[in-house]
DNA sequence: CTTTATGCAAAGTATTTGCAAACGT
DNA sequence: ACGTTTGCAAATACTTTGCATAAAG
């Protein structure tokens, strides 16, 4: 069947593949930006809100997702290496001040920070705010 | 008088020094950290919320202070260089885990990050997050 | 007298939880 | 039967606005 491929994606990560979530997933797979809740809300008009809250959730706490917090909203974006244990797919993100687009810029290292003494760092975040490519062509 | 300080650096930058901002300033210039609504709110306590809010908004705009948007909650700080037209004073912020603090590495540059074509940079959060001097030498 | 700021109340936005029913094994 | 997931409803947390009054220039 069609969903096989996320199916075989979340076992592997130890999620049980529920039908909610392979929604949820295969709707991941098929956007090239990170979305917000109710971008995915919209997307799976069947679906509960929360719902789509906890799987997106368990996905992040599974290596599956990472979140931006955006001005006022969380996006929510596939990660490519992650796993529940590590998160190794750092990178900043492009938010779009026109459209409104959040881009990961995966291509980019976080930059190394040489922290005051006797800090420890855990995460990072970082997220640039501008006019995007698209936007620019218009503009 | 005591707010004579506060009084004139309003008027230097073209903001009206009335009592309410004098207060909410005076409490700025107090804080070592940044500080959230909340704890402006706790601090003054016979001042209203959507009064401080709007102090702080105007604050934001005239280049007194920046905000730093948290997992939740913004938070805001005194600028050091700041004006109205441009907001020079940029650098990434700590977020301590344990204590909830947040930091300005005021020292520390805004990494120079190369954008992909067509992209335009206008505003830049790094917001890092880990453990604080103090918290780490509890543990 | 006109403009701006304030206080109160309430709306708006997004996130998160409680609980009972449904599901999968 | 069992633990997990789901849907609904509602609580929470925080931010923001409307409006009438008060203050300032």
């Amino acid at each position: 069947m069609a969903l096989q491929k996320e199916e075989l994606f979340l076992k592997n990560k130890n999620i049980k593949p529920t039908a909610m979530r392979l929604l949820v997933l295969q709707y991941l797979f098929s956007c090239e930006e990170a979305v917000s809740l109710n971008q995915v809300e919209e997307a799976l008009p069947n679906a509960d809100k929360s719902t789509i809250f906890r799987s997106l959730k368990t996905f992040e706490e599974f290596g599956v997702v990472h979140s931006i917090r955006e001005a006022t909203l969380t996006k929510y974006a596939l990660c490519k290496t992650c796993t529940a244990e590590v998160h190794t797919d750092k990178h900043p993100h492009f938010h779009c001040n026109k459209c409104d687009s959040t881009i990961c810029l995966s291509h980019i290292l976080l930059p190394q920070i040489q922290l005051p003494e006797h800090f420890k760092l855990q995460e990072q975040e970082y997220l640039i705010h501008g006019i995007c490519d698209k936007c620019n062509a218009i503009a």
